[in-house]
RNA sequence: GCCGGAGUGGCGGAACUGGCAGACGCACAGGACUUAAAAUCCUGCGGCCCUUAAAGCCGUACCGGUUCGAUUCCGGUCUCCGGCACCA
């Protein structure tokens, strides 16, 4: 017979929501914890990967919990977002219903798992209660110059119609939807993330609780880089071109200027050029070549002269100035000076083109022609032909030449990132609009705060066409100007979805206060987010504009925390047949299919024991029966055997026998083992198999003691709790346990019932086992290796050879060394 | 190209501080119970040698080093996965 475990979960599911035993406040007298998994987004069902991550949170809330502490385990929809219009467009229906409708069912899919969150402080982000202070975030960081708009090229999704911030252009496709990305000329909103920059990339640091993985990601993405601002001078002009270099050593080597065809300087130096036909066609070209094939280093060198010549400010060398493919005008200043003998870009460029290439640097000092190259030499060595620097290493010479220039007037130091602000505005409907009105007399004005929220107007019609829903809707567009009350303009996009969960985990802190985002003592209580738990996917993005949001809120003095999460766990995926879960594959297995055949416990139980928490797990029916098997082994256990469990008794360690003694050493090993392993170490597959031992010592222990029966049990309930909370909450109830398994506190270990009386060592010569004695466990090193030359095997061994070391590890080995 | 991570039985994985490689589970094989099956319980389960057993040898991607002793530390190589990539 199995467990009925339908019944079962039921039946304390509804106990758990009527008794509100997850309900938290904060509580001075208790060590807070707040552990926290990423919101899902409301899709319609639970998948695998979801389960996983709130199994996990699930094991560490309980866990603390029951360690004394006062945990925050909350959970909420992170609901805007395209999906919604997509269905909406679609299925006719309207995105709010599709996504209220998709949260109420997700919400019974989480509640069958017997998660144990605090759902008072439930929240969703396409909510007005919520979007209202993400509307006065935006106000909070426009008022301090963290927001501005600005007309630039951006990314822009054919098939998603709105624009991308960069984060979201994967290999120069949409993230979301895959179609090839294009670029816009429009004008749109961004927060200036690239303040944050440098503290974004230092307090990485900080950030000792976090994956070595996420951590370098992050940086690279920030990528900083070192080097010089120098200002060459166009040749019979007073224009100024300025080059961003990280190699201003190789100045000396510069024989031709190369320029983004994009660049705003452009116009002005090819009109009237002998070339200008062939720069016009060239940039013509550019226009049309995709973002992809252009941003690829397989992609051949391309150019074209543009009739004039740029000055070098060192040397006053005349050099040719070209547009080339290769030049990016997104970062440093469009125009690059090129060193053919020293960067592999302008080597291949300068031997298609024909053009000089001069060496400054050699690994000797020794002269070098650059005809003779195969590619350029980027290593380290000695300058040549340098002016006043010949000679000199070049690595010493870099920031002498910085200095030089510097005092000239004709470059300066400079440090450059790779990030980019982040784009917010985006041309679709469901989200949380900005609040700007424009006028025609003051401009772009804020909204004030007291007028928010901005509500999401819900006239609108979904045709799949043309602009954003939001522009059909005649009752939002037009708002008096909250300067002058004229009548202006709403701004018709609304926010990226990245700002909603960029400050959620705040939100939680304080979920229903309408005066405030939240309360700062609250967050004061609980922030940081102790654990933070969920996919890689989110290693840049989404945390990026966490902590970036974090840090200007701390700044603007909201909260005491300039980093939100201390420790983060990414989770592996669940895979099936070695590859992601995917529809169009057909490999998905459903949650709800594995909870109503096994229950929510064994579906838990199988993708904790599994594989540890951080890497990929591969989905087996066969193993998912495993621990429903064990279960149901658990459940057999303490039914049989209920008659003789009493928690109250208690025995005299002193008198027991040695079965009796042996249970009582796998007992308080697994209490040991156990307790480290989802404290310490976060890895619940060695939890559980310690706890699959005690069961097997149940088993397998033929004595009497009833009471020592009842205090293994007893642990093996607590133990199993966080991971398996239904069926140990029925076994706590059947065997007379009092109140929740779940309240209960943690078990401890007896120290004393770890030191056996005899051990067994492993006997080696030189390094190989050669056998395995009982000994005493308190004998001395002398003792011990009297003992063991006595034995008759050993010496058959050592009786012809010289002893030349004994060596002892106490408790473990001995290892004789012979010769 | 740069930066991270990984490589252990038929499979998922374990070995935490350099000390019995393969815990725990899955699969498989044999047995008990049963009229039978399922369920349950017991036993075996890295490879070679061998009728079997004992004993021995080999074995943690590969080559080498340090050490009494290396899956673990060091040097080099290969493969796979992930991220970034014409960032001057």
């Amino acid at each position: 017979m199995n467990y009925d475990f339908a019944k079962i979960e039921q039946k304390w599911q509804q106990k758990w929501e009527a008794d509100k035993t997850f309900k938290v406040t904060e509580d001075a007298s208790k060590p807070k914890y707040y552990t926290l998994e990423m919101f899902p987004y409301p899709s319609g069902n639970l998948h695998m990967g979801h389960v996983r991550n709130y199994s996990i949170g699930d094991v560490v809330a309980r866990y603390k919990k029951m360690n004394g502490y006062n945990v925050l385990h909350p959970m909420g929809w992170d609901s805007f977002g395209l999906p919604a219009e997509n269905a909406a467009i679609k299925h006719g229906a309207n995105p709010k219903d599709w996504t209220f409708s998709n949260m109420d069912n997700m919400r019974d899919q989480l509640k069958s798992m017997g998660i144990s969150y605090d759902w008072d402080r439930e929240l969703a982000t396409c909510k007005q209660d919520y979007y209202k202070w993400t509307q006065w975030m935006f106000l909070q960081l426009y008022n301090n110059d963290l927001a501005y708009k600005k007309k630039s090229y951006v990314n822009w999704c054919p098939s998603c119609k709105t624009v991308l911030a960069n984060e979201q252009v994967v290999n120069g496709k949409c993230e979301r939807c895959k179609a090839e990305v294009g670029k816009k000329d429009l004008e749109q909103w961004f927060f200036s993330i690239t303040k944050y920059a440098d503290r974004l990339l230092a307090d990485i640091d900080k950030l000792s609780g976090w994956p070595e993985k996420v951590k370098t990601m992050q940086a690279n993405w920030i990528g900083k880089s070192h080097g010089a601002e120098v200002n060459f001078k166009l040749d019979g002009s007073d224009t100024a071109l300025t080059v961003y270099t990280t190699r201003p050593d190789t100045i000396y080597g510069v024989t031709f200027m190369v320029m983004a065809p994009e660049s705003p300087l452009v116009e002005d130096i090819i009109a009237g050029s002998d070339t200008e036909k062939e720069c016009r066609e060239f940039i013509h070209k550019m226009q049309f070549v995709k973002e992809m094939d252009r941003a690829s280093t397989d992609v051949e060198k391309e150019g074209v002269f543009t009739g004039r010549y740029a000055i070098n400010p060192l040397t006053g060398k005349k050099v040719p100035l070209y547009l080339a493919n290769y030049v990016l005008m997104d970062y440093g200043t469009g125009v690059v000076m090129a060193v053919p003998a020293h960067d592999q870009r302008d080597f291949e460029f300068a031997r298609k083109y024909n053009l000089p290439i001069d060496v400054v640097i050699t690994p000797d000092g020794s002269d070098m022609k650059g005809c003779d190259l195969t590619e350029s030499f980027e290593a380290e060595g000695i300058m040549i032909n340098s002016g006043e620097f010949s000679g000199m290493n070049n690595r010493e010479a870099l920031p002498k030449m910085i200095e030089y220039m510097n005092e000239k007037g004709i470059g300066e130091k400079k440090t450059n990132f790779r990030l980019r602000d982040w784009l917010i505005s985006r041309q679709r409907y469901w989200g949380a609009p900005i609040p700007i009105i424009y006028c025609e007399d003051c401009g772009a004005v804020a909204v004030p705060e007291s007028d928010l929220p901005v509500i999401l107007p819900e006239d609108v019609e979904f045709t799949g066409q043309g602009e954003s829903p939001l522009t059909t809707s005649p009752s939002f567009k037009h708002a008096p100007c909250p300067k002058c009350g004229k009548m202006g303009t709403r701004d018709m996009d609304t926010m990226d979805t990245f700002v909603c969960s960029s400050w959620y985990f705040l939100r939680y802190c304080d979920p229903h206060n309408d005066k405030m985002p939240f309360d700062k003592e609250k967050t004061d209580y609980w922030m940081n987010v102790d654990q933070y738990i969920g996919g890689v996917e989110h290693a840049i993005l989404h945390l990026l504009y966490a902590r970036f949001f974090t840090k200007a809120l701390y700044d603007l003095g909201y909260v005491s925390c300039d980093e939100p999460f201390e420790n983060l766990l990414t989770q592996g995926m669940v895979l099936k047949d070695g590859t992601k879960m995917s529809k169009s594959l057909g490999n998905v297995v459903s949650p709800e299919e594995i909870i109503g055949k096994y229950g929510a416990d064994t579906a838990r139980l199988f993708i904790l024991f599994a594989a540890p928490p951080e890497r990929d797990l591969e989905w087996s029916d066969t193993a998912v029966e495993g621990s429903y098997r064990f279960l149901n082994r658990v459940f057999r256990y303490i039914d049989d055997n209920k008659d003789k469990i009493d928690f109250a008794s208690t025995y005299d360690a002193a008198s027991l026998t040695s079965e009796d003694k042996e249970l009582r050493y796998t007992l308080n090993y697994a209490i040991k083992k156990c307790t480290d392993d989802i404290g310490i170490r976060f890895n619940f597959n060695t939890a559980i198999s310690c706890i699959m031992e005690l069961v097997n010592g149940l088993y397998a222990y033929k004595g009497t003691n009833n009471a020592l029966i009842s205090e293994a049990t007893r642990a093996l309930i607590i133990m199993l709790a966080p991971f398996v909370p239904h069926i140990t909450e029925e076994l706590w109830q059947m065997t007379g346990g009092e109140g929740s398994v779940h309240e209960q506190c943690w078990v401890s270990y007896d120290e004393k019932a770890l030191v056996k009386d005899e051990i067994e060592i492993i006997v080696q010569i030189n390094g190989k086992v050669k056998d395995k004695m009982m000994i005493a466990t308190d004998l001395t090193n002398d003792q011990i290796q009297q003992i063991v030359l006595a034995n008759p095997k050993i010496s058959e061994f050592t009786c012809d050879k010289t002893i030349v070391k004994f060596i002892v590890v106490k408790g473990k080995l001995v290892n004789i060394v012979v010769k």
